[in-house]
DNA sequence: TATTGTTATACTCTATAACTATA
DNA sequence: TATAGTTATAGAGTATAACAATA
């Protein structure tokens, strides 16, 4: 795994550090899809839409979903088709606003979602255990300034807009 | 961004840093393979490819591109048909065996290289910049601990295969 | 006019497996 | 037999844009 061997620089640290979170991103990820497709027979979309889903016991209309799931309407669309034909998510009407629905877990739906998701955090567990757990909370905070960096930025360019 | 809001779990902190550290590397992707198309129109593999060459002038190997891009040897053929077809690399015998070759950047792949790495740090450089130079260093770290523990994993499992 | 969601389309990336040529 | 690389194929995942219905 030499995907860090990668850029060139003079200031070389937060590329040296892209390039390793990348690639750890990729390691944690690419074992979670083979698991998902050989467990389950699924894939990652669709186990993050149900995911958002589950915290959301009153469904989420589809631009909600879209936005959670970072991808474009359409995307949302054929993934939730695909879903509600398998009885996992059903469409419910909007009071009110009858262009739109919420999306909800069906029982089975839910059902289904428990064992993945504890089967899901296992891997997870796994993939982190070379770390303590104080090692965990400091990363997690300091993603967690990454993220708010990256949401202060866009709400800046947002109001120049 | 509520992508966070997903599992559920009595042992929640792996899974919430992984959902975390998931978001973050989407966000800074997306913007970069964004940013790839608008001012490069290329793509993240293309670069990567044309990245790892850029640190061995003498040219890679299709089967060790293969390993460091982690992605199997048929779409490497791919990319590199491209990158072939628009100047950007070619493929230089290797002497003492026929069947292999190595895959190297052409003055003009290497020059406009140099123009996307200098930008794409500054992408880099510009996402990272919420954190200070020692929290660099330090998420440096830290992944590199996941790396390493999952190396270890899969030696561990090669031992016993 | 704007918004919600769908449809149609096209493209990139990917893995798998069968294949050719050479070792 | 094994290895280097290619080809063919199928599927996932995505964005874009045109569209219908409703607000």
């Amino acid at each position: 795994m030499d995907m860090e061997a990668r850029g060139h620089s003079e200031h070389p640290e937060a590329l040296r550090l892209w390039l390793r979170m990348l690639t750890c991103t990729q390691l944690v990820e690419k074992q979670v899809r083979t698991q998902l497709r050989e467990q389950f027979d699924t894939t990652l979309p669709r186990f993050d839409l149900m995911a958002q889903l589950e915290r959301s016991p009153e469904g989420l209309k589809m631009n909600e979903l879209s936005r959670r799931m970072m991808v474009t309407g359409g995307n949302v669309t054929g993934i939730t088709d695909q879903l509600v034909t398998e009885g996992l998510v059903e469409r419910v009407d909007v009071e009110g606003d009858r262009r739109a629905y919420r999306v909800r877990l069906t029982t089975r739906g839910r059902k289904l979602f428990d064992e993945m998701a504890a089967e899901h955090e296992a891997w997870i567990v796994a993939a982190f255990e070379g770390l303590s757990a104080r090692e965990v909370e400091s990363l997690h905070k300091l993603l967690g300034k990454v993220k708010q960096h990256h949401n202060a930025l866009a709400d800046a360019k947002l109001e120049t807009t």
